[in-house]
RNA sequence: GGCCCCGUGGUGCAACGGUUAGCACGCGGCCCUUUCAAGGCCGAAAUACGGGUUCGAUUCCCGUCGGGGCUACCA
C-alpha cells in the first residue's frame, strides 16, 4: 500500500498547447475527470509546452477556458512544463550517469524526415529506416563537433510488458524500440543542455505528481513501452495504463479541420448545452453496460468504469449530439435551463434585469413554453427573438406562406378589434373570438390563426397561438397585429 | 516498408458459445395537430470475407481484406 492508493487515484489531463481544445483531447479529459470523481481522487492539469517551436502560450487561455465550459474543474495545476526545465535535465543526468542513456552526436537532421513526415499514409515513399541505434550508443560519436543530444539506451535482449485496462497484456521485443531522444541537443550555442521530448517530461511530471493512472488517447499506445523503461530506469513504480479509442471524422480518418467542427470552443459558440456534450462525448468509446444513453453528468460518475471501454474507434456523429442538445433542451428542469438562456439573451443584447427579479415567473414559462421547439441555445434569441423584444423581421418565408389570402388584413383588423375589447384575457376567449370570427367570415380557422402566429411573432414557427397571446400580453398583440396590417400588403 | 491495434445496420453502443441479433441517432411511413417541433406507433437497414474449433459461433483460433496508430531532437 503507498500512500497515494490510500488517497486515492491520480489522474492528469496534459494538452499541448499547439492547438486549441479538441473534441478527442475533450474525451480524454471528461474520461479522467470522471474516473477521478467516480474514485475519489484528484485529477490534476498539466500543460505540455516543451515544444518551443511550436508552442502559442496564447492558446492555453482558450483550452482552460474550454475545460471549464465542460466543467471539466481539476484539483491541481495547471502546471506548466516549461517550468519544470531543471527537473527533466536532472532526470537525464541521472540516466547518464547511470549509463541508462549516452550522448548523440548525431546530427537532427539525419532522423528527420522520412515517412514520419508522410502524414497522409497513403503512398509517397516510405523509407525503409530501421529502429535508430547509432555508433554513438557505443561511444564513438559521428561527428563529435555536433552539440550532443541524450538518448535513451534501450536494453536489448530482453522484452517489455505492461498491462493496459483496456488493452490489456501488451509486450513488446526491445529491439523494436528505438533509442529514443530524451534531451535535444542544445539549440543556442551558450547553451548547457536541451529541451526534453515528450518521453521524458511526460514520465519525469507523472513520477513526481505520483499519478497512479495514465489515462489518454490510443496514439500513444505504441510509445509506452519507452514510458516503462523510463520510469524503471529511473527508478520508479510504474502507474496504471488505460489507453482510450480513437475518434475519427465521418470517413473514418483522423478528425481533422476539414470534418467540420473540431475545437470544442466551437460547440460552445454554437449554442450546445455542456452537460449535452459531455453526454454524448462519453458514449464515444463507452458505455453504461446496457441500452441507457440519456445520462446526466451525476449518473455518468455514478457508472464510469475503465473496464467498460471500448477498444474500437468511434466516429464523431453530429446528429446525435444535436439530438442530445434537444434532449437536454427539454428534459432539463427548466430552472437549470434558466441561466443558460439569460446568457445567450445577454449575448444577444435582449436580457433585461426584471426576468430575473419581479418578471421571473413570466420569463420561466416562456422558457418552457419555448423549449420544446429549440435544438440550439441561439433559438432563443433567433426565432423566438419576438417573445424577448418588440423589435422583431418578419420572416420572408412565413409571410409567403401564411399571408397570401389578399382577405386576411381586413380579417386580422377586425380580429385586433375584437381582441381589444375582450371582457376577459384568457386562453379560452381569445380562441372563442378567433373562431367565432372565422365562422362569420366563412373562413377556416386555421387561416387566421397562422396568419396571425406571423404577425405577432414573425415566424411560421412558435408555441401554440393562444399561448403565445398570453405570454406576450393582450396590448402587445393587438398592437402586433394592427402594425402587421401595412406590412401584409407588400 | 516494419511493428501493433481494431472490424455488429450509414453512425454510436448491447448481446462477453445457445436471443426471432437488442437500444439509440439518422432515414421512410402513419398518428397527433393551428405552424414547427416534441411525443406515440410501424418500417428499411448489420455480425467485412474465407477457413477452422465446437452439437452450436457475433462471441474462440488462423488467413485475407478494410480502417486506425506508432515508426520525430512533435505531443
Amino acid at each position: 500500500m503507498t500512500s497515494s492508493t490510500l488517497k486515492g487515484p491520480r489522474v492528469r489531463f496534459a494538452p499541448s498547447p499547439t492547438g486549441y481544445l479538441h473534441v478527442g483531447g475533450a474525451r480524454t479529459a471528461l474520461f479522467n475527470w470522471l474516473f477521478a470523481k467516480r474514485e475519489g481522487g484528484t485529477f490534476i492539469l498539466r500543460v505540455e509546452d516543451t515544444d518551443v517551436e511550436r508552442n502559442r502560450p496564447e492558446l492555453v487561455d482558450g483550452i482552460l477556458e474550454s475545460m471549464r465550459w465542460l466543467g471539466l474543474g481539476w484539483d491541481e495545476g495547471p502546471v506548466f512544463q516549461s517550468q519544470r526545465m531543471a527537473l527533466y535535465r536532472a532526470a537525464g543526468e541521472r540516466l547518464l550517469a547511470a549509463s541508462a542513456a549516452y550522448l548523440c552526436y548525431c546530427p537532427p537532421e539525419r532522423y528527420a524526415g522520412g515517412d514520419a513526415a508522410d502524414e497522409s499514409g497513403a503512398g509517397g515513399a516510405h523509407a525503409v529506416r530501421r529502429v535508430t541505434r547509432c555508433s554513438c550508443r557505443e561511444g564513438r560519436p559521428m561527428d563529435p563537433n555536433q552539440k550532443p543530444a541524450i538518448r535513451f539506451r534501450t536494453p536489448l535482449g530482453t522484452t517489455t510488458v505492461f498491462e493496459d485496462i483496456v488493452f490489456g497484456r501488451r509486450e513488446v521485443t526491445n529491439e523494436e524500440i528505438e533509442d529514443f531522444v530524451l534531451l535535444r541537443s542544445p539549440k543556442e550555442a551558450g547553451a548547457e543542455s536541451g529541451l526534453p521530448t515528450y518521453q521524458l517530461g511526460a514520465v519525469v511530471d507523472d513520477i513526481d505528481m505520483r499519478i497512479t493512472h495514465v489515462i489518454r488517447g490510443a496514439d500513444h499506445l505504441s510509445n509506452t513501452p519507452k514510458q516503462v523503461l523510463l520510469y524503471r530506469a529511473l527508478g520508479a513504480e510504474v502507474p496504471a495504463f488505460a489507453h482510450l479509442p480513437l475518434i475519427l471524422g465521418a470517413d473514418r480518418t483522423r478528425m481533422s479541420k476539414r470534418h467540420g467542427a473540431t475545437s470544442v470552443a466551437s460547440y460552445h459558440e454554437e449554442g450546445f448545452l455542456p452537460e449535452a456534450f459531455r453526454n454524448f462525448l462519453c458514449l464515444l468509446g463507452w458505455s453504461a453496460g446496457n441500452d441507457t444513453e440519456f445520462l446526466r453528468t451525476s449518473e455518468l460518475v455514478k457508472r464510469f468504469s475503465l473496464d467498460a471501454v471500448s477498444r474500437t474507434n468511434a466516429v464523431f456523429d453530429r446528429p446525435k449530439l444535436e439530438w442530445f442538445n434537444t434532449q437536454y433542451l427539454q428534459q432539463l428542469p427548466v430552472e437549470e435551463l434558466l441561466p443558460e438562456v439569460q446568457s445567450e439573451l445577454e449575448r444577444a443584447g435582449l436580457w433585461r434585469a426584471e426576468w430575473a427579479g419581479a418578471e421571473r415567473a413570466w420569463f420561466t414559462h416562456t422558457v418552457d413554453l419555448l423549449r420544446p421547439r429549440t435544438r440550439l441555445l441561439p433559438d432563443f434569441s433567433h426565432w423566438a427573438r419576438a417573445f424577448f423584444s418588440d423589435t422583431f423581421d418578419y420572416d420572408p418565408q412565413a409571410k409567403e406562406k401564411f399571408w397570401k389570402d389578399e382577405r386576411l388584413p381586413a380579417m386580422l383588423g377586425k380580429l385586433a378589434d375584437a381582441l381589444a375589447t375582450l371582457p376577459e384575457w384568457n386562453h379560452d376567449a381569445c380562441e372563442h373570438a378567433l373562431r367565432g370570427l372565422a365562422e362569420v367570415e366563412g373562413v377556416k380557422a386555421g387561416l387566421l390563426i397562422n396568419a396571425t402566429r406571423v404577425a405577432i411573432v414573425g415566424q411560421a414557427v412558435a408555441p401554440p397561438l393562444f399561448e403565445t397571446f398570453l405570454v406576450l400580453g393582450r396590448q402587445k398583440v393587438v398592437e402586433r397585429l394592427r402594425r402587421a396590417l401595412p406590412a401584409m400588403h407588400a
